[in-house]
RNA sequence: GGCCGGGUGACAGAGUGGUUAUGUGGAGGACUGCAAAUCCUUUUACGCUGGUUCGAUUCCGGUCCCGGCCUCCA
């Protein structure tokens, strides 16, 4: 029972040591739902929801929240764009974010807490930060005074010099401090906007997840995830106004995942190559997305290709054969969470930082020995990893067979042309029973012949 | 310019101071009427360069490339 993860804050490994080990505070930087998530929302959402199975195994109880941003300029702008209102993009968006995680097996998080829903408690945090002296108004506007805060910048490891050297955006007259950023924005309709102490107006990026962290799991938070990108300024900044505003430390560990670059380049929209969740459920089911999205380390960068697609998708049927193999034998797949933690090889790969692509190799190496010489304490192991993993989470008849939809068949034509083929055997008339395979093939079927006669089925 | 992360065999991708990672692909074989699945054998490694060491892909220095963040971004 020994988690380590690295840490951000100190760019080093160190061993997880929670506050409290009846319950785990674990907060996920979620989505703006503005448009359909990416296949970079997906890895950062199945990395994490990969965390918190691990989690829920070793703790009693993890209380994981993953936030949705419904106030944004880039919500706003759908609305315009699209003539819809606010609440209609943000719901609809909100709904096709669930159901996508839900396709790559990710477990909900405990509370999924809504920006909109908070907009009191972010107002009341910005006010302590007035009070303390760590924000200001000016024309509007409320900002955040970075030199109030003299450990900013000990996360992404800038100092405050470094901020400014690097300061590419156009800073606004009325800021003390060209590295202050905003808490609070005035709004004009058709804006989304509420009424605060400086006017009618609406939160600033950082803030809602600040408010929501110390709302739903308070501070401090064991561990803070998100993407790399996130690292500065969004995470940086939420340190800042979360430890003035509370005075305790926002979160123990950070974590964060790397970018996914398609076809070697990273995924962005300037570049006009972002792959859709609803893109990428075309080329691939759920469970081999999420095999492909854990194939690398979480902390590097993943690229997104065919050749990756291919070779999850032969994992995923091989694991799957081996799930068969087990239902052939009768085993019950209720595992006992305790049962193997000690002696389980995949969650000591996975505890290790969460070495995902050492687990996948455990995985094989259990599934060669399982073909050779099936038991049933070596496949328990088995299972309980991929299920940590969020893998094999249906049977193997629903793997391999599935929908027959865009097969143009039903069930009894291929239950028919499995007879007649054993017919044309049975008469050794190999050229109709070739025939009858090939044409199969074509349409997607591959039939198995098995020792004892019996021919199965499954879609290529 | 500042900060950070990488460079491993055909490809993907872990790891380690001295022993096969793993998967895919290629080659050969077993099984099969032919296939599929499975099994066996096999092929090419650790960017370059100094140093430490009995010994370095693994530690230290230098060097050359690549990528990310510094602007909305998972």
């Amino acid at each position: 029972m020994t988690l380590y993860f690295y840490n951000s804050l100190s760019r080093r490994k160190e061993l997880f040591i929670p506050q409290d080990e009846s319950c785990i505070k674990l907060y996920v930087c979620g989505p703006t739902v503005y448009d359909r998530a990416h296949l970079g929302n997906a890895r950062s959402a199945v990395v994490f929801d990969q965390l918190f199975r691990l989690l829920r195994i070793y703790y009693p109880a993890v209380h994981y929240a993953r936030n949705i941003t419904d106030v944004d300029d880039k919500i706003n702008e759908a609305s315009l764009t699209r003539g819809l209102p606010i609440e209609a993009i943000t719901q609809e968006t909100t709904a096709w974010y669930q159901q996508d995680m839900t396709r790559l097996n990710a477990l909900p998080p405990t509370v999924e807490p809504r920006a909109t829903a908070h907009i009191s408690e972010m107002i009341d945090m910005i006010q302590t930060l007035i009070v303390k002296g760590h924000a200001y108004e000016a024309e509007g506007h409320v900002l955040f005074r970075v030199v109030s805060f003299p450990e900013y910048g000990k996360l992404s490891g800038r100092s405050q010099d470094d901020v400014l050297a690097g300061a590419r955006v156009e800073v606004a007259p009325f800021k003390e401090d060209p590295s202050d950023f905003v808490l609070w924005k005035p709004s004009e309709s058709p804006m989304p906007g509420w009424e605060s102490p400086w006017g009618f107006g609406r939160p600033g990026w950082h803030i809602e997840c600040s408010a929501m962290g110390q709302k739903h799991l308070g501070f401090p938070l064991d561990i803070h995830c998100g993407g790399h990108d996130l690292q500065f300024p969004h995470h940086e900044n939420e340190i800042a106004q979360g430890e003035c505003a509370t005075g305790k430390t926002c979160a123990r560990y950070w974590l964060h995942n790397g970018m996914l670059t398609v076809d070697g380049q990273k995924m962005s929209k300037s570049l006009g190559n972002f792959i859709t969740m609803e893109e990428a459920f075309s080329m691939a089911p759920g469970e081999v997305i999420r095999y492909v999205l854990l194939s690398g380390h979480y902390r590097q960068d993943l690229d997104w290709n065919e050749s990756h697609i291919l070779q999850a998708r032969q994992a995923m049927d091989r694991f799957y054969q081996v799930k068969g193999l087990a239902e052939a034998q009768g085993v019950s797949f209720d595992i006992e969470p305790e049962a193997d933690i000690e002696v389980n090889p995949v969650l000591e790969a996975l505890e290790d930082d969460l070495n995902t692509p050492k687990a996948f190799a455990i995985l094989h190496q259990l599934a060669n020995s399982l073909y050779k010489d099936f038991s049933i304490p070596v496949f328990l192991q088995f299972y309980q990893g991929a299920q940590t993993l969020g893998l094999l989470s249906m049977s193997s008849g629903e793997w391999f067979q599935g929908s027959l939809d865009e097969t143009g068949l039903c069930m009894a034509d291929v239950e028919q042309a499995i007879l007649d083929r054993a017919q044309a055997k049975c008469d050794k008339d190999y050229g109709q029973a070739d025939r009858i395979r090939l044409d199969l093939l074509e349409k997607g079927i591959v039939l198995e012949d098995h020792k004892d006669g019996t021919t199965t089925w499954k879609k290529s």
